[in-house]
DNA sequence: CGTCCTATTGACAATCCTCAAGGTGCGTGG
DNA sequence: CCACGCACCTTGAGGATTGTCAATAGGACG
């Protein structure tokens, strides 16, 4: 006879598995606890299937969540109900942090595809850090990693061109595929053109001309979801893609159109005291 | 005689202001625990020069930064030495969370003015942490704090249009100033054009442009640095400006002249005449 | 007074968005 | 099974927003 309850998001529990935390510092990629059978803290698990949601904006924060397995979004909503995709969570990553700032969620989590979600909750996972100091210092990390993920994410956003954002977002996604074992160079793409559009600023009709011009120039091979790369190195170093007109297919070997002045550094100021 | 040291990044320590515990909380904005002089702590202030930095990219991590006071930018560098600026802390700001993960900066803050800083040495702090519960909780809400902001920024780089980054931009810079006491109305920008474009994700020229625009419009006054905001809730609801279709259709007729610049508001309930 | 940094403004170009018209794949119901 | 709807994707045309380049001017400072 299993438990089921239900929260604000709608999800149903069906709590038929658990990990100890062991197995969850592993999963986020943080060291283990040396002592870690000493306290037998168990953490549940929860499935969604894909359309749910983990947790809404404005919903109490009680726990955060990892993704065991699956994939996600989260958004934030613009007050004329419009979406802005934040990230795409994966197996691993931490959710929920936003909660912790007054009490209550800034963002929603949305299930992709079904998703295994370990739940911990807030109070009792605070309290184990207290007692493992590596534990605690693990969360800080944890946060601070997300922090500097998104500052990446903020630079990428003003700086780079629509072919720079969308080459970089397949490589990236293929760097985490591989971390998680899977293919790096060929994998399915989990979210619609119009959710990369958001997660970019960019509309979906850019992400798919883009797409099928870096397809054409042989960098990577597309079909629908189905996504190849084909040349990893030309993706990450591609600033901006030349006129249309004079651009060569495969042909040309350079296709790193550097071309950027440097900016006058922010002067003599260096601060170095005497 | 007091005692100098440096770092890294250069900066002397002049040791001449200490604070505690409670006097930290409460720049921070978190509440003071309890038995405050319980443990008497203190913690240093630093003082720096305009255009020296507080800590550098790579630098290793030792210490969390409160501002006291003054102004800061913190930026990244791109692989071409562009600077891309990524937050203006002032007063109450806590700065280097990012160096948590991986015990290195990823970050460089850079004083726009001279400024006072408190240094907080993360070991010890964190020590504290386990003692004081809610000091522990407090610093968990502060990056937190810190990661929904990005995330409001990262939509607003994605969505807004230039007009209303920069309209954003200056009025919730005057919240920040009022709620330090200071007028919210009418301040002095600390950093350049090209510093809130980077900012922001615009060129300094149209950062320019868009002040001057608002400026016409009777929105704000401007003169160099010098900011008068004149209608608040304007640029609060400022969105994006209409479409050529609806925008030429009013100006079409008798007010042809008059009407030409940016006149009908988008998203603004407030209308302006002029 | 000259130099450097900053800001303003104009002219022009192009990147990217908007609007529009198909096309593909998939689930559902007749 | 096929038709249909629906969501997603592709591609094109055209234009607006914004970047690029350039010229000018003001301020700070040695």
């Amino acid at each position: 006879m299993l438990p089921v309850m239900s929260n604000e998001a709608g999800w149903r529990c069906h709590g038929n598995l658990w990990s100890d935390l062991s197995q969850v510092c592993d999963l986020l990629n943080i060291p283990t606890p040396l002592n870690s059978t000493d306290e037998e803290a168990l953490f549940q698990h929860v499935r969604f299937k894909a359309g749910q949601r983990i947790h809404t904006i404005g919903q109490n924060f009680e726990a955060l969540y990892v993704v065991n397995s699956g994939f996600l979004k989260t958004v934030l909503i613009d007050e004329y109900g419009n979406e802005q995709v934040l990230s795409f969570p994966m197996k691993g990553d931490l959710l929920g942090i936003d909660g912790i700032h007054n009490q209550q969620h800034a963002s929603e989590a949305v299930a992709l595809s079904d998703c295994d979600i370990i739940i911990l909750p807030y109070k009792a996972f605070a309290n184990l850090g207290r007692s493992y100091v590596e534990l605690e210092h693990a969360m800080f990390s944890v946060m601070s990693r997300e922090l500097v993920r998104e500052q990446l994410m903020i630079g990428m956003l003003s700086a780079l061109s629509a072919e720079a954002k969308v080459a970089r977002f397949l490589t990236t996604l293929g760097e985490r595929f591989s971390q998680l074992g899977y293919s790096g160079k060929s994998f399915n793409l989990r979210m619609t053109r119009h959710e990369i559009g958001s997660y970019l600023g960019l509309t979906l009709e850019t992400v798919s001309r883009t797409l099928s011009a870096f397809n054409e120039m042989g960098l990577i091979s597309v079909d629908q979801r189905e996504i190849c790369l084909l040349d990893t190195t030309a993706l990450k170093t591609l600033r901006r893609l030349p006129p249309a007109k004079t651009r060569n297919k495969v042909s040309e070997k350079v296709s790193v159109m550097v071309g950027k002045k440097l900016l006058p550094q922010w002067g003599s100021e260096t601060a170095v005291a005497v």
